[in-house]
DNA sequence: TCAGACCCTGACCGATCGGTCAGATGGAAG
DNA sequence: CTTCCATCTGACCGATCGGTCAGGGTCTGA
């Protein structure tokens, strides 16, 4: 029996994602989490400080993974930042399925809290890493569609395994990026450096 | 003075969606849109049955063009019902920026609202349409991507012109779009019976 | 002048929200 | 046995939500 201790706030933590995924973050009450857990409403709160807090925590291993893949961009220009930032969404977007599903929607309004500080510059320099660092309308266009697509489509497939929906992901995010490197019809770009 | 008639009705209905597209359906208030308006949140009441139905007069236009593109999606098969489809859908997120906006996210559970009975079907068999009647992961992710990805751009590209925006998310449609007709590289398909 | 339709409002309602607090419980340490 | 601390709870709080209702003001047509 390894269910000695009884971990409450390990359960509380997997109702509330639950839950979350399912009304979303606004939709759900502590008292349907505490429902679900079958505790009291002030149990969830002996635990967690307050919502936010217990949605901070809920976050925290996909903000990291979001944080080192931001670090990993510094630097990368045109082909190469785009390869990088759509293999990088594509593999986090996939491993916390349910992170993204829990945000669906409700992303502008909960970056406000302070617990997610800065997660909207992140975001921003990775849709621009994913327009391949180009002004272009276009680019911008098909990066935003993309970060957002891929979310939804996250969210949605719970059911396609992880594999299968990293690659079918990938393989669209590399047909769908307008390309700023290689073969250009209008002009042979002149900022590229290496390779 | 055309201004004679204060039109109430009118002006609750720009101020609600305003309103929900900054802050969503369920973060606004009817005392926030009253505020907005300048009356009470009894008048407001007054003039629609309740908050729903104020949704459901704001998405009224939107979901009727919405009804006829399913209409013109009928019978038509393969390539054809998804230029179809990512025309008729970028046309329509274009047109209806702002309804779009006002659905983000909360789409879910908006639809489940009796107003917008059977709209969640629509969408699903748009998507079909999309994926060009596909059974393949591969073309069903992609569908999904597109559309989410579309209407987030639409809610979120408030600046640029309608032309140039319509006319760089067709293009991305029709590139991002996994080929279902003419150009298949494993096999040519053997289920299109026309042209 | 008066009746009635229309427009609008303040006061109020029950429900639910996130959050607080004093106190009950129970096991470990002294 | 007593003390202490972590855990948990019911009762309660103020705020806000969508929605109701009786009534006041204004205009119009008979």
């Amino acid at each position: 029996m390894v269910r000695a201790v009884p971990d409450t706030h390990g359960e509380i933590l997997a109702a509330a994602a639950r839950q979350f995924t399912v009304t979303g973050y606004r939709g759900t009450s502590l008292q349907d989490i505490a429902r679900e857990v079958g505790c009291s409403k002030a149990t969830v709160l002996y635990h967690f400080a307050n919502k936010e807090a217990l949605l901070a925590e809920l976050m925290a291993p996909a903000i990291e993974v979001l944080r080192s893949l931001d670090d990993q961009l510094t630097g990368l220009t045109g082909a190469a930042a785009q390869e990088v930032a759509a293999q990088g969404f594509v593999d986090l977007a996939v491993r916390f399925r349910q992170e993204i599903a829990v945000l669906r929607g409700e992303f502008p309004e909960l970056l406000c809290q302070p617990a997610f500080a800065h997660i909207q510059e992140i975001s921003d320099r990775l849709r621009d890493a994913l327009a391949g660092h180009s002004d272009r309308p276009g680019a911008r266009i098909a990066a935003l569609v993309l970060l957002a697509g891929i979310s939804e489509a996250c969210a949605e497939f719970a059911d396609i395994p992880d594999d299968e929906l990293r690659l079918a992901l990938l393989t669209l995010a590399r047909r769908a990026v307008e390309p700023v490197d290689a073969p250009l019809p209008h002009q042979p770009t002149t900022e590229d450096k290496d390779s």
